[in-house]
DNA sequence: GAACATTACTTGAATAGTCAACTATTATTC
DNA sequence: GAATAATAGTTGACTATTCAAGTAATGTTC
C-alpha cells in the first residue's frame, strides 16, 4: 500500500485513517454528552470497565481502559473523592486495591449508559446488524493482531 | 440493545467497546514506534493532516486531528523549535498561521510512516482487500452519523 | 467609514497525564 | 525462615492539555 509514500495513496482506503477520526469523534460526543452528568471520557472509562464485575483492581481497570497504572490511580482518587467508587484492600492480597461502584456511582453509570446508547442509536441507524457483527470480528481480530 | 442495562448485554457485541479498544492499542503502538524517531503521537497526528496537502492553517490541522485549538497551537510550536514545521501568516488573511513542513519535518514524516506501515501491515494480516473495503466503507458512514 | 461582530489564533492559570523513584505486601530461593 | 525478587500501587517532579480571557485581523452593519 505503501502509505505515505510519493505513488498515489488515499487515505480515505486506510483504515487507520477512519478509525483515528472515528475514535476522536467518538470522543468529542461522548465528552459532550457526559458533561451534564458530571463526568469526564477518563471517568466514563472506569465506569465501563466496572460494568459487568462487582469488583476490579486498579491494574485490572488501567489494562481494560488501556491507561497507564499512575494515571488510573489518579483518576480513581479523583472519582473516589467524588464518592462514586470505594476501595478497600484485597482481603487475600493486601498490595491489591479493589474499586466498586458507591450507589452514587451506580446512577452516574446509568446515565452514562444512556448517553452513549443514544450516541450509539445515531450512530449505527441503517446499519445492519449484519454488518455490525461482521464488524465486531473484523475489530476483534485487528485488536489481536496489532499487539507486537 | 439497552447496554448498561440489567438485561443481558455482551460488552463484546458492543463495537463502541471494540473501537476504544482498538483505538488505544494502536495508540500505544504507535507511542512505541515513534519514540526512536523522537516523535510523539500528538506530532504524527500533525504529520498526518500535512500529508496531501502543502499548506494548512492550525484551525484545519486541528479539525483534522480532532483536537482542541489552543492544544495545537502549542503541538505546532514544539515542532516549529524543533525544526518540523515553519509557520508564516497567510499573505490573503493575516489572522491565519499557515503550517508547513520543513525538510526535516518531511524526512521525520517518511520515518513515521514507514512505522505507521509496519504496524499497518501485521495489523491486517490475513484480512482480504474487499474486508478492509467494507470497514472504510462502514467507518465512514458512522463517522458521518456521529456527529449529532 | 466608524462601531460592532466575527474569526483565527495565542497566552496564562489550572488541570490532567506521564515517568521515575518509592513503599508495602506477597512469592521465591537458598 | 531470612534474604532476595517480584508485584501492586502510590507519590512527586515534569510535561501536556484544557479552559477562559486576551489580541489582532477581517467582515458587517448602519
Amino acid at each position: 500500500m505503501d502509505a505515505g509514500g510519493e505513488t498515489d495513496f488515499n487515505m480515505e482506503e486506510w483504515p487507520f485513517y477512519w478509525l483515528t477520526r472515528f475514535s476522536g469523534r467518538y470522543l468529542q460526543q461522548m465528552e459532550l454528552a457526559l458533561k451534564p452528568i458530571g463526568l469526564d471520557v477518563a471517568q466514563w472509562r472506569v465506569l465501563m470497565a466496572l460494568r459487568d464485575r462487582e469488583r476490579l483492581s486498579v491494574s485490572e481497570i488501567a489494562d481494560h481502559a488501556i491507561a497507564k497504572l499512575p494515571t488510573m490511580t489518579k483518576i480513581i482518587k479523583r472519582m473516589e473523592s467524588d464518592g462514586l467508587v470505594a476501595c478497600t484492600p484485597r482481603p487475600s492480597d493486601q498490595r491489591v486495591t479493589e474499586v466498586s461502584l458507591t450507589p452514587e456511582g451506580e446512577a452516574a453509570s446509568r446515565e452514562a449508559w444512556a448517553a452513549a446508547n443514544r450516541i450509539y442509536a445515531r450512530t449505527f441507524e441503517g446499519v445492519s446488524a449484519r454488518d455490525v457483527a461482521s464488524l465486531n470480528r473484523l475489530l476483534r481480530t485487528i485488536t489481536r493482531n496489532i499487539v507486537l
